[in-house]
DNA sequence: ATATGTATAAATGTATACATTGTAGATTAT
DNA sequence: ATAATCTACAATGTATACATTTATACATAT
């Protein structure tokens, strides 16, 4: 597997990525260069750059001259972001089951066996984020799985929030296995339901 | 009107957005760090700032120590590119028709005057843009304008590549006046169809 | 002649230092 | 006491200098 030299700032920004997206570093937050800079052992320019790369994600909102802070979405944005997902999701969905072959399928199941190892208490953020990515990406639309990336890591700080509360990951664990039965018949138009209704019931829940 | 201050490095990515959007930069070509600082004379920490920007927007692609390029699109992409165009415009269309009133139509008029105005030899694709992007705004979908901004501006570098050659827009003047009546009349449906055909006849143009 | 390895040069990545902007606190005038 | 202005501090923006990585050219060996 070839590795990328990973950058410092590439590093800062993974892990204050991971720091959000774990609800570590709340919505609303202030990050400061100089505070970063003396967390991470290093100058402000690398900081900087990660702060750049967070805000091209959406995750954190520069003004120009008055600094960065963690991006804290409204119960509107929220819900505009969960529509251009399901508009998106679907899409990828449908087109990813069109062309998928069966060579595909050990794949989506490794993701699926990952979910159910992660249910309860590890990392099920990740493990869902994974399962879903690992279908759409069959689709082959590099950008479009791109910006669906993006929309879900930034409403996942908020999941972080929730789950917290109410961790009852056992009922999306079904949805996944049904998603993935319809996948094997590539029937996609019962999938497309399928994740239609899985979105719109994980937006009640988070706006709610 | 709130003139935000605008930084170096801000003002240095709308100009390298411009010139790239103008096809004064074409795809492809390498962008030197100390290059572009001494163009500006200024440092290169602006100008970085600056690249980082315009690869958030996806319209330079930068690869850890080997430097920035302007993205080169493959026709696949591009296709895919306007397929997401298709769904996130016309979705927004549909939402903005929905929820507008009379107190928006001079608005669009307006631009629909710029782009008659624009129409040959001027700054045609400019107009275009504003025209479709006064119409979107209207929905109240931040996220999804911006996306769809993206979006055209990526694509924008080849028109201007196009437009050189056969410079026949009036073909799409009327298309914008049939879209303002839709508008006008509040007719949904068939603005959207419009829409439609619109981006798949420009895709079909644009890659052949 | 091709391929490989090394050395040199050029470009990007990072650190430090300076300039500018914005903010908070205090002082003064009303 | 409140409002406004000025001053001092703190944070970001920018410039310069250094470190590291990558690419190019040349030499050498097969």
């Amino acid at each position: 597997m070839l590795r990328k030299s990973l950058s410092l700032a590439d590093a800062i920004a993974e892990t204050l990525k991971a720091d959000i997206q774990a609800g570590t570093i709340l919505p609303g937050t202030r990050l400061h260069q100089e505070d970063l800079a003396k967390r991470f052992s290093v100058s402000r320019v690398p900081v900087r750059d990660a702060l750049f790369k967070l805000n091209s994600e959406g995750l954190v909102s520069i003004e120009a001259n008055r600094g960065a802070i963690v991006t804290k979405l409204t119960p509107e944005q929220i819900s505009e972001i969960y529509d251009l997902r399901l508009i998106l999701e679907c899409d990828a969905l449908e087109r990813a089951i069109k062309v998928m072959t069966p060579n595909d399928l050990p794949a989506v199941r490794r993701a699926l066996k990952m979910c159910r190892l992660q249910a309860d208490g590890g990392d099920w953020l990740t493990a869902d984020n994974e399962f879903h990515r690992t279908i759409y990406r069959l689709s082959g639309r590099t950008k479009q799985v791109e910006i669906i990336d993006t929309l879900r890591a930034s409403v996942q700080a908020y999941w972080a929030q929730y789950s917290t509360l109410a961790t009852n990951e056992s009922h999306w664990l079904e949805q996944h296995d049904a998603l993935y039965r319809c996948i094997e018949q590539k029937d996609a138009r019962r999938a497309v339901k399928l994740l239609r209704t899985h979105l719109i019931e994980a937006s009640i829940k988070l706006i709610s």
